[in-house]
DNA sequence: AATATTAATGAATCTAATTCATATATATGT
DNA sequence: ACATATATATGAATTAGATTCATTAATATT
């Protein structure tokens, strides 16, 4: 137990990331550091206040009550440092702009809605708009001037564009209670073959149970859509055929026995989702505001996600 | 500009002390950095937020408004840091205790009456206590067990003792307006032939002016006390003699034209102070609670203090 | 003008945070 | 129960980046 304080704001960030992750891997992951560099700040930490931090539950890792007075601090103290870098950008005169939204996933309304709320508060000079209609290339409306951001899940490098990662994600098959699928843990291209897919209204090469596991397969179930996610689910519970979803945009369905989802092949069916913007966008302070609080709200509310690099 | 804040509380520290001393320099010293370190860190902030943070008035350094912002947030964050680290010393058990202070510095009273106000707030179950009397050796009480905490200016290393240091500062000879050695901008041990002294009722040789300057000149000049601060500024406003009394302290009624305060030797006559305990109190959260406090208190109203190693 | 004090800056250094490599502990599957 | 997979812990090596050193530039003092 050393005399003055041996906190930085790093160990803030690393104890929020465990709170939300219960463990020390996936939180080194949302930190971008090495679980082998959180473990040392946690040591140091516990030896720095003679107090235990973490409390290994088995497989993974739970907080002390000394843990989560240290969260609590972390989570106010992040909140003002953020509160006053926006009280800086608007001293910068970087406050204003356009942040024109192009959503390449339909189910990330769940979580854009609220978050575009907050942001119209922190930032009311910065015009908030989201594109609407259905976009073959969205990241060519960047360049076109008619989008700032694109939130999607394609990651081709391409001059002039960043790729700001999100989070990784499992599709899963959702599936009416009562459905014969429903013996098996896991779901193959095979299964597919004579259900109807209920899905968002978007051409076959945008979803990708179709364009990764179906199409090789050479699997081409019925197909139907709907524009909403309830809808979607309201026909799968109906009966009406099987869908492929985000875990966590089900999660509230699948815990209310609305319906039941399965692994989609032995791996799972993943996605990766990234706000794409021009270089030059990146840098307005609102847009890394827009940023870190995607991530922030994100990995707080939705279950399953997986930091990306 | 880049993407994730490099804000550490490093930073704030810093700030803070930039605020407080108003010179790079010093600034340095009370973090206990060298300048050029303090000069790096704030290019770096300017940097990263796209804003000047520190504007140049001369010889010394003023805070922008974007300081000011970062300054307010650091207040905010470090006073919050403290009280979650006096939480976790409670959940440590550590919060109990005694803490005896014996002052061997009089004009002390003025801040360490506040503080310890403060003091018994936050930890409510140490005991805490004013040593009155005059002590010899007060050092000497630590190992008898008769006091927890020195606070003085001798810095002799013993063994099992910690000396803390507080801070320097100079020891200006008060006189009244009208005194006949007003005319000096600089007094000198012989200015001290015809005078009377007037002190605090404590021995020749814990009386710096005494000790430094006048006994190695030889001269012995006429010696009344007092036991309180204002007591000695009424005798000196009426002519009764002169004092000698830590620039600090007399501040306000130099401010008020009440007396005026002239340097001792060309270097001035500069005293340190030192919070001294044994090793095993050091490691008390609730000691080291109370030295950052005090250290904070202090150079937070106290002008022309500065810190020491 | 000369001297002293303070801040800024580039290069060198050095501290300490992170990674790497590995061991240990816990869970999962057959 | 044993092998396998997954997590965390830890010592040593590495590395990033913060600090210092040495110097220059700027401002103030005599």
């Amino acid at each position: 137990m050393s005399l003055s304080s041996i906190l930085e704001l790093r160990h803030l960030r690393t104890l929020m990331a465990l709170q939300e992750t219960g463990s020390v891997s996936r939180a080194a992951k949302r930190v971008h550091l090495t679980q082998s560099a959180l473990s040392h700040q946690i040591k140091s930490l516990q030896e720095h206040y003679g107090l235990s931090i973490v409390q290994r539950r088995g497989q993974s890792v739970e907080l002390t009550d000394a843990g989560k007075h240290l969260v609590t601090l972390a989570e106010k103290v992040l909140e003002e440092i953020q509160a006053t870098e926006r009280g800086l950008a608007k001293l910068s005169q970087q406050t204003s702009g356009s942040l024109r939204i192009v959503l390449e996933c339909h189910t990330c309304f769940d979580w854009l809605m609220p978050l575009m709320d907050a942001f119209r508060q922190h930032w009311p000079d910065v015009e908030l708009d989201l594109v609407s209609g259905f976009h073959s290339d969205p990241v060519k409306l960047l360049e076109e001037g008619g989008a700032d951001v694109v939130i999607g899940s394609e990651y081709k490098p391409r001059r002039g564009i960043v790729h700001h990662p999100l989070f990784r994600f499992e599709i899963l098959a959702v599936l009416a209670p009562e459905h014969p699928l429903r013996a098996k843990r896991i779901l193959h291209a095979t299964d597919f073959a004579d259900v109807t897919l209920i899905t968002y209204p978007v051409p076959e090469d945008r979803i990708d149970l179709i364009l990764h596991v179906l199409k090789p397969a050479g699997i081409h179930p019925l197909r139907r859509t709907a524009e909403l996610t309830v809808a979607i689910l309201q026909l799968v519970a109906s009966r009406r055929g099987v869908a492929a979803l985000p875990s966590w945009g089900i999660k509230n369905y699948v815990d209310h026995d609305y319906v039941i989802a399965r692994r989609i092949g032995t791996q799972g069916l993943w996605s990766d989702l990234y706000v794409s913007t021009l270089k030059e966008t990146a840098s307005r302070p609102y847009l890394r505001d827009f940023l870190t609080t995607a991530r922030n709200t994100c990995f707080a509310t939705l279950d399953g996600i997986i930091p990306l690099g």
